[in-house]
DNA sequence: TCTTATGATTCTGA
DNA sequence: TCAGAATCATAAGA
């Protein structure tokens, strides 16, 4: 039992009226010599009320003084029976309170973060899935992340040592409340359940600081992040050999820019970059070349000349187009050569007058024919882009703007369409 | 410094 | 869900 619990108890709080000042009173206590002891009793609570007013020194020989009165126990046991009653009252609208939810959800926030709680990685973790959420690939993104990762690291580092500080703060704070109240409760009464009480609104004013610094570190994490994730629009341009693959497909399959999901795998794979990065060239090559057909007409002339040459040389290896394979041909499975013999050897040959009967024509012949065509159309001479672009007609290009024969581009893919169903602008 | 090229993002419509 | 279109942001070159 401590200080206070035998300080309240020993002075029989809890009988009705005053027992402790009454048995006081009773003991010699009657008659005139009540008016004195009355007096004596205003002296004392006269000098508590003033002990705030004195100086330490005072202040203390003053709390002596009194702690020795011969009338200190009577009224001690009044001011406990007083304050049994108030605190009850105090303590009916004490509840235990539930969690805070904005604490939990920063508690989460940063457990997701991988800030708080166990180190193992967590930042990297979180760098991860946002780097997965930029959907990048490739060196740059490893520095990024090890640059987010240190970052993350940093806070976390600052968050803990701030925690540190504020959990030493409170149990510093606590104790030193703790002791005085303890001391308090030589001279008047406390309870262990108040000084409970005590220490928790100390804790709760340290956890509303604890939250101020959670709020902050959130909010330096997503800060962070969202200067991380905005990194993806730090554009890197592809490689020279990456454009190219690109444009090569782009060129030679002209009537029909659409790659498959096979192609765009393998095209992702062969350029080191992602299928979405793959997407995103093809999306904006389409839409700038059909903005601007003459100003990528001499890029189209090169590619063609280019795949149009590869195409002679095989031809003139004897090699033969045995299954040709093309990215938009079911059945190839995303295998294509793109300045290979395949497509263009069929072309070849579908442009000398040769009737090819083989099954496997893909769709895309139509770009070979363009591509051949366009080759012709080069050799043949022309010495502007506007002569370029009438006898270099936009392949595909419909009257509409769109690709022409270019349905869903899903759809592309189909391997169905036979020698004979080359798309319309053959006819060019 | 300005212009152009280009990769990425966002919005809209089918 | 995908493509087209517009737009943004940055790289690169003049």
């Amino acid at each position: 039992m401590d200080d206070q619990t035998r300080l309240m108890h020993s002075h029989g709080v809890g009988m009705a009226g005053h027992p402790g000042l009454a048995q006081h009173m009773q003991d010699g206590t009657t008659g005139t010599d009540g008016e004195g002891r009355k007096q004596d009793i205003g002296d004392i609570l006269q000098q508590i009320m003033t002990i705030t007013d004195q100086s330490l020194d005072e202040a203390q020989a003053r709390k002596h003084a009194l702690n020795c009165h011969r009338m200190k126990p009577a009224l001690f046991n009044v001011l406990c029976e007083i304050k049994e009653k108030t605190v009850l009252s105090i303590r009916g609208g004490q509840e235990e309170e539930p969690p805070d939810p904005q604490l939990m959800r920063l508690d989460n926030m940063l457990l997701a973060e991988g800030v708080a709680g166990p180190e193992k990685g967590g930042g990297s973790a979180a760098a991860a899935a946002a780097a997965a959420a930029a959907g990048g690939v490739g060196a740059d993104n490893s520095t990024e992340h090890s640059d987010y990762r240190a970052k993350l690291s940093q806070i976390r580092q600052i968050y803990h040592t701030e925690l540190e500080k504020y959990e030493q703060a409170c149990n510093e704070f606590t104790t030193h409340v703790m002791n005085l109240l303890r001391e308090q409760s030589r001279t008047r009464p406390i309870s262990p359940k108040e000084i409970e009480r005590m220490v928790s609104i100390i804790h709760r004013k340290f956890n509303s600081i604890q939250m101020q610094l959670k709020q902050s570190t959130c909010e330096a994490v997503m800060i962070l992040r969202s200067r991380f994730l905005d990194a993806r629009r730090k554009r890197r341009n592809f490689n020279k050999q990456a454009t190219e693959i690109l444009n090569e497909y782009f060129y030679s399959h002209l009537s029909n820019p659409y790659p498959s999901e096979e192609a765009k795998e393998e095209l992702a794979k062969k350029c080191s970059i992602t299928m979405s990065q793959v997407s995103n060239w093809f999306g904006n090559k389409r839409i700038r070349y059909k903005k601007n057909i003459g100003k990528f007409q001499e890029e189209a002339n090169m590619y063609a000349a280019r795949t149009a040459v590869s195409a002679t040389n095989v031809s003139a290896q004897g090699s033969q187009a045995n299954s040709p394979s093309t990215p938009n041909s079911a059945g190839s499975a995303g295998s294509f050569n793109m300045s290979n013999s395949g497509d263009l050897f069929m072309s070849v040959q579908s442009l000398n007058g040769d009737s090819y009967q083989g099954g496997q024509v893909g769709a895309n012949i139509q770009s070979q024919v363009d591509t051949l065509r366009h080759v012709i159309s080069q050799t043949g001479g022309y010495s502007d882009s506007l002569a370029a672009s009438q006898m270099y007609s936009p392949q595909g290009i419909n009257t509409n703007g769109g690709w022409q024969d270019a349905p869903t581009p899903s759809s592309v893919t189909s391997p169905t369409e036979g020698p004979g169903s080359v798309h319309s602008d053959t006819s060019n």
